[in-house]
DNA sequence: GACTGTTTTTGATTATTTTTGAATTATTTT
DNA sequence: AAAATAATTCAAAAATAATCAAAAACAGTC
């Protein structure tokens, strides 16, 4: 059997349960216990699970959405993109985070550096006020499925800050279309933030690109990329790209 | 069975009762007292409830003094309070409810009702997304203690706001210097309100008459109050009161 | 392909640490 | 003072970490 297969397996656990025991995950996968403490370690370590003496639990901030993506290798890539874009945040910055788990993980990087955050998702205040980042929250009617602040009283409400950075959420990039999001409030409110920003940046897996969704928010050009893998020269030539 | 799992156990208990005995705990888990007086330890020093001779209560808010923790009675009362709070909302209004944990209690109340709520309490929104209930934040700073949005930023989003109503906590209430409350950046959110509102309502239980916090926020005419139990006629004078 | 040497993965074994419940002592409540 | 509750201590039990040899996967070489 696979590492993979076996990540897969008891990330499965979890997802259904919030919190597994070491018994159950030898039960269902038949392999020692050594080797399923590797797995929880290297899973830990990801910030896949949490570990707990006698199994393993979800972590703190995990929101749901984020465990429908199904490939464990694709997560890992995803915190190294966040990883990456903490790191280009420079000490007394004031940065635009947006709503959205790929942009959530951003935040514990951040841990310790003199910045400000500004942001319109509300799943990430825990998590701001747990590294004491000093945050402003914007305005606007809380979307009931993914807490991301929206509508005019968000945009009215971005218009006063000036950001020297700031990192965007994206479900599509093609060179036709641009980034594109499902969701026609929240493009709105990712076209202003961009419109205030001095750099702005897209995280992005390799596999949103050639991928179109709904709204469109902004052209290639616009937006510099945070990438784990670049599937092709052409998209390196139309914009800016930074990989990890 | 997993430390974690006792201690989601002995939440649940105490997220129904408010206060929870010893012996129940024992009971329900069929686990030795001495572990269970370890996991209180644990669950309190983590604030997740606070610890009383023969059990354990909900924890309290550390800068809102609350003398009278050991009294249950007061618990039941607060949420008699919040729920003529919730009584008073009709069909179809737009209220503001502020952040603090008394006014917290209101949301769970106006489930099912058809009301827009408008609040700068962060802790209030995943309340607000369980029972499904039409929000809108307020932006500004968040405070990392009390996870208050507060500043220039909520002032100014207040301003666009029209309530029929409003439910405001409070520190203190005296004839001469009002309604007080600790924090001066509060206060001015509160004043904001006050102003925005067709109608006031202060959430207060007994023991805060005759106290005198920091800022003093309104006078006494300007709100009806909602109380448990009222100390004097002098207060009846000056405002509308609402006893529960 | 077959062979060899290397690296990685695995499971058993053995320390080490953490958790637990009982016994004892101290403290609080009535 | 008596009863109830809590803190302390300690040894047994359970879980984890560390170690190591066998097995499997891999990379070259012929």
């Amino acid at each position: 059997m696979l590492s993979q297969e076996r990540y897969d397996i008891i990330l499965n656990l979890l997802k259904n349960k919030e919190i597994v025991k070491m018994k159950e995950i030898v039960d269902t996968l038949n392999i020692s216990e050594s080797t399923i403490r590797r797995d929880l370690s290297y899973l830990e370590e990801n910030g896949l699970l949490k570990r707990v003496h006698g199994g393993a639990t979800l972590p703190e901030n995990s929101y749901e959405a984020d465990f429908n993506t199904k490939n464990i290798q694709n997560k890992i890539e995803k915190d190294k993109i966040s990883e990456a874009a903490s790191k280009i945040v420079l000490d007394g910055e004031c940065i635009f985070i947006d709503a959205g788990t790929t942009t959530e993980r951003i935040i514990k990087y951040l841990q310790g550096k003199n910045v400000t955050v500004v942001t319109n998702g509300v799943t990430h205040i825990p998590e701001l006020m747990k590294y004491n980042i000093r945050a402003y929250l914007t305005g606007g009617k809380i979307k009931n499925n993914t807490g991301a602040l929206v509508g005019v009283e968000t945009v009215e409400s971005l218009k006063k800050y000036n950001f020297n950075k700031c990192f965007i959420g994206v479900n599509g990039i093609t060179p036709e279309t641009g980034y594109t999001t499902p969701d026609i409030e929240e493009a709105e409110i990712k076209r202003e933030v961009i419109k205030q920003s001095q750099k702005s940046y897209i995280l992005a897996d390799f596999n949103k690109f050639g991928k179109t969704s709904f709204v469109s928010f902004a052209q290639l050009k616009e937006c510099t990329i945070i990438t784990d893998k670049l599937p092709s020269e052409e998209y390196r030539k139309k914009t800016k790209i930074k990989e990890c």
